[in-house]
DNA sequence: ACCAAATAGTACACAAATGAACTATTTGGT
DNA sequence: ACCAAATAGTTCATTTGTGTACTATTTGGT
């Protein structure tokens, strides 16, 4: 018995006392919710051993995955899906470590352009393993063409969501 | 251009330097952060006029989506899909500004039950017509056969996140 | 009946996230 | 050329979220 029952049980009720509440949309949004929510928490969990949180881990895999020599913070914010003041907050802790380069982007003054150190290399590919599998283990929910639906799918909602921001 | 294309090209690129990453549900695992950020960014800016914010809504939700006279703290833990130190700090607000009432458990004296008050109600319809608009914008995201496609993808993603935690 | 283990909810210290303000720099319009 | 508006990144105060410890109560095993 899924915790999520309780919360579904509690969006069907609503729906009866209050008929425009869209049950289906809630029932997706909060679903999107609970589903972050553990990753979160388990990948915690996971990347403890290595002195690091998710939302390092997210910051340092955008970093890992930029093939120029450094990118600017806010190009990291965008990847990262991070606010700018976290960013910054996230980056300090990572330069601090050791793990990150901060250096001044020649093109424009007011940029800054980060990147991973070697020691930050090599942190990344000590987690990578662990981090990989867990991954691997929300994807043996679906066959190959589950997975590539539901990317659609979400990438459709990101684009809305993203939308409803813009206009607001 | 989504923000997130420079998510994804980072995804990428890690999958080709390190091949065991598994980019298909590195994606999905983002995509589900990235909705979930912007769906709480958008949802405490409609809410704000109302004195309050996402974690707030979910938990007000949970109150009026509940048949029985009240819910225990655990009960409103588990619905809300929130730490049980947030519901208490949440609870305490929402008790402070009255739209709480908090009384024992006849049946076991550990317990607290907790409901809306009348004025809790009242400020629930007051802010549904709004939150049922956001959440059919994002609903319009999709056909009726896509929405249901959706619930059951991300109902078994959320099944397969909660067993990996438990297994940890 | 007794007692260890489990549970319920809260307090509290701390971590993480954020909004707003800020300074320096760049851009774009006149 | 000048200047207002926009941008980049950071700081800082505040809010939000969380892990852990705690007390009281209940449960389950002997």
């Amino acid at each position: 018995m899924s915790r999520f029952d309780a919360t579904e049980n509690r969006i069907n009720l609503t729906h009866q006392r209050f008929p425009d509440y869209p049950r289906e949309p809630a029932m997706l949004v909060r679903l999107v919710k609970a589903i972050s929510q553990h990753v979160h928490d388990t990948a915690n969990l996971v990347l403890r051993q290595y002195g690091l949180n998710h939302t390092d881990y997210n910051v340092l895999m955008m970093l890992y995955g930029c093939q120029q020599e450094g990118m600017t913070v806010t190009q990291l914010r965008d990847a990262a899906a991070e606010k700018s003041a976290n960013v910054t907050r996230v980056c300090n802790i990572l330069y601090d470590r050791g793990w990150m380069a901060r250096f001044a982007d020649p093109q424009d003054r007011r940029r800054v352009l980060v990147s991973l150190t070697p020691e930050g290399e090599a942190l990344v590919e000590q987690f990578l393993p662990s981090m990989s599998s867990l991954l691997n283990e929300y994807g043996s929910a679906f066959d190959a063409q589950e997975t590539a639906m539901l990317e659609i799918l979400l990438k459709r909602l990101l684009g809305v969501a993203e939308q409803i921001e813009r206009n607001l």
